[in-house]
DNA sequence: TTGAAAGCGGTACCAG
DNA sequence: CTGGTACCGCTTTCAA
């Protein structure tokens, strides 16, 4: 703007490489990109001069020019609650080995449509897109088809992914819990999820539905009556939800005798809040939970949940888009990496 | 590689737009970045042209001509075990607001050194880069130092920052807890960290290493002895080491009445583990954590912790980098956010 | 084995 | 208010 003005951002540019080895800057190129083509000679010089302007190449510039950004971007909806947080691990952790990058985008329940948020990344021309939503509007489907570029849903099995789907069957995970709470003598079985989201909010939890929805359809296969189902709106943490939850739970039916709870977090507010009324668990009242969490399996605790394998979802999304990319034919366009029933103490 | 390959990627271009509208390419970039200089019904045009072709703006072009790519890249050794992920989101969330994406790394304790790190970053020409490293190798500090780019090291205070720091001091967080467990009567203070990296790893926890001098600091001035500690190696999870920190613990020191853990996934253990054998907590031995992650609070187990900010120091870390980018002066270049005791039952 | 020239898809700058 | 033109830094293609 004016002449004190700090100095305006200079980096070393492939030209100037190339001038300090006395070569033309395409050879710079090939010694990065292609060394055998060039004689070990000019190669050293040229890395020398590397090492001494201490250049880094411009992705950029070599994004637009090759047409391969070397960038995969990945679209969740929030990365706290670490119920993604692996997934994203181990997405990056087989993505660092190809030497690709990962552009996060997160919607944090805002009113962004995902469908802003796949344009966005869509614009960074990345390579390939993993997305942890197995439902879109017609137009980002419409965006996502025509990039051209490799898509993996993850999480979910949509039954029409956009491309690839890497995940487990949601629904047939509440089903086996709600199934293993009734083979545990359980008949009157309650579920206790994080509710509706707010205003303008996308999704949100679909995942959760889904589950829900398997609870459902498995009370109903045993005939166990109605579905008594509370979903705790978003306030406070989910253990807190998880503890009013159970609370409403049991004013409205109180002789319920399992409760499976939309995540560990939840179900631990749960335990929580039984133990604090006194309610034996898992005597009076057994409970479940879902995620596997870091602290489910801690003595004390030992809450039975469904493991699911979040950090194998991320690789495994990793290696689909990778072998797409390099024109691989890939058979399997749904993964179905399963789920487990983990039985502890309290169900 | 042959005629059966699938068509190549083709993206509609701006030219294509500014076709469609009768007007130069140009003018489409105005409606784009500055509307206010089309007239209206040209504006419309073309805005009606981008709708209708679905264009979405190539951002790799965009800036490599604008020289600003709106990209942040942020560098943590891993998102698993939620420390750092509600920094990333806090981040996320402040970028977005001023249309910026993030870039995310994550070196997983690999063997690549942070410094590969940063030039990968480097070279994706971001704006901006967050770290949550505040001890980086000469050549590291360079490239940051040269990239003339605002630089937030986050999660410690490092006494000389490469340019900008938001966190709070690990030293006097590892102090403050155990003063408080001196103020609490305990005289035999013990500490439980996850210990040594496989080799070839980087830093790796630079921050439990700065609590533990607290730790030692703290006994010092109090004159408890000597310190006791166990470092646990990388295996299993962070709950197990915590469990099997305990007993090491007790072995080599049968008379301890407190442990200062340096995570509450570890101090989740070593409360299993205390149960396990019938040592009571916080009677005969008090323990706390360190995080405050969503199980600390549950009751039955009401975990004594130190809370940290780490939301708020991914959200300050992004305004800082806007602010610094937009040539706003930045007068406090480190910001510290403090930590908070939170008293609970087991300590 | 090396180089020259022509872009990649936008934006800055200067005219009109 | 709109357009022409150069150029961002690298890679592709074609020649030598």
């Amino acid at each position: 703007m004016n002449d004190t003005a700090p100095p305006p951002r200079r980096w070393v540019a492939m030209q100037d490489v190339a001038a300090a080895a006395g070569v033309s800057a395409i050879t710079v190129s090939r010694v990065l990109r292609t060394p055998a083509k060039v004689r070990v000679e000019t190669r050293q010089r040229v890395e020398a001069a590397i090492q001494a302007l201490g250049y880094v190449p411009d992705r950029v510039a070599g994004s637009l020019s090759s047409r391969e950004s070397r960038l995969v971007a990945v679209l969740i909806s929030t990365l706290a609650g670490s119920i993604f947080a692996t997934t994203v691990d181990g997405l990056a952790q087989t993505l660092r080995a190809a030497d690709h990058q990962l552009l996060l985008g997160t919607t944090e329940y805002s009113s962004a449509s995902e469908e802003a948020l796949v344009a966005t990344a869509l614009g960074r021309r990345p390579d390939g897109i993993v997305l942890t939503s197995g439902e879109h509007t017609a137009a980002a489907r419409a965006m996502l088809a025509s990039a051209g570029i490799p898509v993996v849903e993850v999480w979910e099995l949509p039954e029409d992914p956009v491309d690839m789907a890497v995940g487990f069957s949601n629904l047939e995970a509440g089903q086996a819990m709600t199934r293993h709470l009734h083979a545990g003598g359980r008949r009157r079985i309650g579920f206790v999820g994080s509710g509706r989201l707010p205003v303008g909010a996308g999704d949100g939890d679909r995942r959760g539905r889904l589950r829900l929805q398997g609870y459902g359809a498995a009370l109903a296969d045993l005939d166990l009556g109605p579905p008594r189902v509370v979903r705790e709106p978003f306030e406070g943490s989910m253990v807190e939800r998880g503890a009013r939850g159970l609370a409403t739970l049991l004013e409205r039916w109180p002789d319920t005798d399992a409760v499976f709870c939309s995540s560990d977090s939840v179900a631990l507010g749960a335990v929580s809040e039984a133990r604090r009324r006194g309610i034996e668990v898992p005597g009076r009242l057994a409970i479940a939970g879902f995620g596997d969490f870091e602290f489910a399996g801690a003595s004390g605790l030992g809450l039975t949940t469904v493991r699911v394998p979040g950090h194998a979802i991320g690789a495994e999304a990793g290696r689909l888009l990778l072998a797409r990319k390099r024109g691989e034919p890939v058979d399997t366009r749904i993964v179905d990496l399963g789920f487990e029933i983990v039985r502890r103490a309290t169900a």
